[in-house]
DNA sequence: TATGAATGAGAGTTCATTCAT
DNA sequence: TATGAATGAACTCTCATTCAT
């Protein structure tokens, strides 16, 4: 019957739905932040009405919620998924991980999301909260962890555990920024590829001794 | 004469009202952003009425530019100008720029200009382009230079000019967002000045070698 | 069926709402200004919310220009059209045009729109100029043409015909602006049909006594 | 002593005051309206500061009435005086009264207060009472007594005396109205003296020829 | 008497949210 | 489920008024 058949559509629809409000919202909070994101203008961009929203979530705060979780939940887990069953030296894993991100992350969509955490954790400390939980902490560990198995099996000199793990990091995010915040103003876009390997280059081999100086066994 | 003194006394409130409102107005933006932040609470905060903002700025975005440019103007020229003058080898002048960044602005009231900026980039490309230009460039410039330096000099390896300077900053940067964003879900405060040295030793010797492995000689 | 039917109200609604906001928003503003006309008040009168005035209207301004516009373009170039056709004598000619404005005037709640405009000329020159060449120029050449007739025809004496026809118009304009303005301290009203015949009679015949019709000693 | 003669002056100067103010006030009240004149504006219009004016006029409705009132009974009053002693035929009357009207206020800065008083009766009431028993009902009184004198000596037709004064009247205000709200549009500034030439002459003569002098075919 | 910095009530405007259809 | 007209709280900004000097 037909009716079926509509039906089945209609459900599909709806299901389809609160992706295309998330990626719409998740375009504009980006863009312009919580505050000044206006629910029309998602709607807009959804291509829905604005009160088709509040059929979905219950406000502005819980359709932001929405987003950040939604983008967390669908691609960090996974990312980090992937990472834990990496099996290698603590070298390997560690590229592997840097690289991960930067192509999940730093390349996609997504990369609004850190951006957006960021800006808003004054406004949203539930927000931050799980995101300092949900990838902050879960990064920390899984390169702390890395670094502590190279610094064992020699592979790494002695770190400060507690700090290094931030410094490994802070050119990816630094990426990220770049590319929502200034990049308009640059002649060519930032190449995220060359800017990996340029943090893993010295990362690996320091700026110092063109007599360990060789960075060429990069993957 | 009284009337001198106090005459005196008026003028000199006249002439501290915009730094008091500008300090208030600064953790106001850093704290909720722009959008969030209601004029009523920076003029509570600077002990004044709503009316008086308008007394010495034009309006909300106006107050927002002072806010950015002052905070500009006053520190970051004077620390590039003590680091302009500084001679000696590229690896002093560059620990010696880090450090003086870490003092001036990271562990100081001033860490909240970067992260408004990011926050605020898409709402006012007009900021962001001044940043850019004021703060961005001078450092890039500034590193790029001491980095040809020590390739030059052969104290640094060959590195690729484009990228280094980004991946060279990146942990000032976020530690800064770092205690905006997070040190709140944390035990205990980052230590800048052991942050600091985490990335000058990896910054400098990587993470490879335990052959080259001593991070001791940090100013 | 009742869908329809409902719908059908509804849009109605939307359809009829400018119409009922420019009538509320002519009275405040023929009341007491432009400046001094709170919106609020305005939506009182028509019956919806503050915020409802902006579905329809940008702001104030633009709603204070859709009024006046409104008003002119539905009913000025009505009486005008219906004058332009008029034939016959120079006199009876002007006796239409004369009686026409009292009648759609005058005596109506169009009458606050001169009021309003010259009364906030100063301040909109953009809707004074709009009123001076839709309203005041047509006006005058309407006039000045049928007073051109009548000199030519026999029927007028020779007038200057660049100060004659605000004379013949000035007394319609008293009028409105005595009933907005002092209507309120006279014992009765002003009776516009015995005002306009009275106009007429010293037009036509002025002062003097047929018999003593002598006009060249003026000072 | 220089005392007495500073003294001296400072009287005069106090006293001066007001009549600055009143003018700057009026000049403001007449191109803005009442609400939209800044008190911050006639002060710097006269010279003074903002806080000056409440020493004179304890608030802004207060200076709005002075303004009206002092130019009422500074020249209105005069002009009138001027006029009641007048002896002669009603005709030699009526054309020194409306002479003097356009000489006295038409021409000068004082046309604004009629322009200002028929804009703000809404507001004002109290004011248009004043001027309404001040200025109407005087001059109505002035020309009703003229026009029936002249009808009782034969020079005058017999007219309906209620509303003809208004009749007489209306192309001086006119003349004011235009001068205020319209003349900005104008290739060349209206010439009053002219303009109330041809009232004059349609006033006494009418517009019909003297040979085919007869009005009773009215409608 | 004169100033002008400061105030705060009030108005215009925006926009998240609701609800009849 | 979907709409979009309508709402009203909240915010920016203005300006008459006050007051210490």
């Amino acid at each position: 019957m037909s009716t079926r058949h509509s039906e089945h559509r209609w459900r599909r629809r709806a299901e389809a739905r609160p992706r295309e409000l998330l990626d719409a919202a998740l375009a504009e909070f980006v863009a312009r932040g919580y505050a000044a994101t206006r629910l029309e203008e998602v709607a807009r961009r959804a291509g829905v009405s604005k009160g088709t929203l509040y059929l979905y979530y219950a406000n502005k705060a819980e359709l932001f919620k929405a987003v950040v979780r939604q983008a967390l939940v669908a691609n960090f887990e996974q990312a980090e998924a992937a990472m834990a069953i990496r099996r290698g030296s603590a070298r390997e894993r560690l590229v592997f991980y840097l690289t991960e991100f930067t192509r999940r992350v730093s390349e996609s969509e997504l990369s609004g999301i850190p951006k957006l955490v960021l800006a808003e954790a004054g406004n949203f400390p539930e927000i931050a909260r799980f995101y300092h939980e949900e990838v902050v902490q879960r990064a920390r560990r899984m390169i702390q962890e890395t670094l502590l198995q190279g610094m064992a099996s020699g592979e790494f000199r002695s770190l400060d555990p507690d700090h290094a793990w931030r410094v490994v990091i802070a050119p990816l995010l630094l990426g990220i920024l770049w590319k929502h915040s200034f990049q308009a103003f640059e002649p060519e876009e930032l190449d995220f590829e060359r800017h990996l390997a340029c943090h893993l280059d010295l990362l690996f081999n320091g700026l110092a001794g063109p007599a360990s100086g060789h960075g060429k066994d990069l993957p």
